[in-house]
DNA sequence: ATCTTAATTTAGATTCATCTAAAATAAGGA
DNA sequence: TCCTTATTTTAGATGAATCTAAATTAAGAT
């Protein structure tokens, strides 16, 4: 699968940000969506292949990591994504503040 | 549309690339496509949409070009795109060179 | 051996982006 | 006004990506 659309969908984006800097394992990862494990599963693999994920096994478990390096160019966008996303958070949180309505 | 899930259609990155540094009207950006008009029409509208192309209109005909600026962390990425699909055809004109099996 | 936990794999269903075809718009010339 | 050219819009068809459910694998504990 090519690059670009590795990182296009929203769920594989969201599990990049995850795993951006610490190693979850797939169960934790897995429990940040209201979808079912083997959708996350699948999404994994395709990281996997891709090269953007390493993986560590121990016992039953299997743990997840990005791989930044292996982004190349893309690594940016995952980064202003993050940030994005993060502002926009910030943003709610302050209007839900200003308003007050509750 | 999220400006990610815009770039990510390759027919979509193709026009970008077409427009990259000149305008041109749509009918020409379409004729580059073994797919209808229509189609063709309706990606420049997506782009139009995200800011990444800017249209001008002259009698009848309508000329599009990108706006690299509007693209954010993104122009690299199609910069990158496209460095890379130079270097491909390049890589296989030299194999096609080297073995000369016609 | 059997059970439990953790996760993947497979097969089929669903959804969504993209495509085609046809009708519509819009500008300008005959 | 009617025709032509350039392009878009709309409505419906198609296909690929994603999802669910069920079966499968794999490691370790009882």
């Amino acid at each position: 699968m090519e690059p670009l659309q590795v990182i296009a969908a929203p769920r594989r984006m969201r599990i990049l940000e995850l795993v951006w800097d610490r190693e979850l394992p797939a169960g934790d990862i897995a429990a940040e969506f209201d979808v079912s494990w083997s959708a996350v599963s699948q999404h994994l693999t395709v990281l996997k292949q891709a090269g953007f994920l390493v993986e560590r096994r121990e016992g039953t478990s299997r743990f997840y990591r990005a791989d930044k390096e292996a982004l190349g160019p893309l690594r940016a966008v995952v980064e202003d994504h993050w940030r994005r996303s993060l502002n926009l958070i910030k943003h709610l949180a302050e209007a839900e503040e200003g308003q007050c309505s509750k």
